[in-house]
DNA sequence: GTAATATATGCGGTGATGCGCATAAGCGCA
DNA sequence: TGCGCTTATGCGCATCACCGCATATATTAC
């Protein structure tokens, strides 16, 4: 799903859980959940990521307008936005509520019983 | 992002975002939050899909423990699973309560005030 | 058996996505 | 002005996701 969803007619649900969907990404909003501020630098460091792939990360989340960034000197400090419509706001509740399990290898991939 | 989940070591979080970040397969889950059974044929009439563009689209919600289906004559009918983990339907009923919307086009694409 | 209906799947094309690399741009400080 | 640190971005590449088309499979009816 193309999350420049400046010009596409996209759906906020659509661009929410595609920017969510990228396991960075979530890692990223997983850090911010704390209510404070992060440099890139620290994001980068703490989920073991390239400076560009960290930046464009971030500014992909800025996009579908999950956080926000302030400059302070050398720094970009980002954090979750707080002026979230409440059901998107429900959304990243509920998804960073999800235990960190990997996907079971499941039994019933094949067609269910009647 | 890759869905099928059974070989690498992806997390359910993002199988499960990534496999309700595609329009058409986030509209089936509407249509089958009613409860009831649906055949591909009713959903790909009901969403204008294809028939094979459904049906792969709701064998990736099956392999990712969204739905379940079921043989009925030529039918198969497919259902929301009511066996999911409750931080799974937790998710996606906050998704569902999300407005349809589509992506406003926002005035503080650029960097934000301090 | 054949025909009709419904669904799944192999295959190839196409565009989107995520990445690294290099470089530009922003900021503070000497 | 120049240097160091931090972040953004242009570019090309590799991969992946989604698609349509054709075909295979499953089931029922005749």
């Amino acid at each position: 799903m193309r999350i420049t969803a400046y010009i596409t007619g996209m759906t906020e649900a659509i661009a929410l859980l595609a920017a969510l969907s990228e396991p960075t990404r979530l890692a990223a909003v997983r850090l911010l959940a704390d209510g404070g501020e992060h440099c890139v630098c620290e994001l980068m460091y703490q989920l073991g990521a390239t400076q560009s792939r960290m930046s464009r990360h971030m500014a992909t989340l800025k996009a579908v307008g999950l956080v926000s960034d302030r400059r302070d000197a050398q720094w970009v400090r980002y954090r979750i936005r707080n002026d979230m419509p409440p059901e998107t706001r429900a959304v990243i509740d509920a998804v960073l509520a999800m235990p960190a399990r990997e996907m079971p290898v499941r039994a019933d991939s094949f067609r269910s019983v009647a």
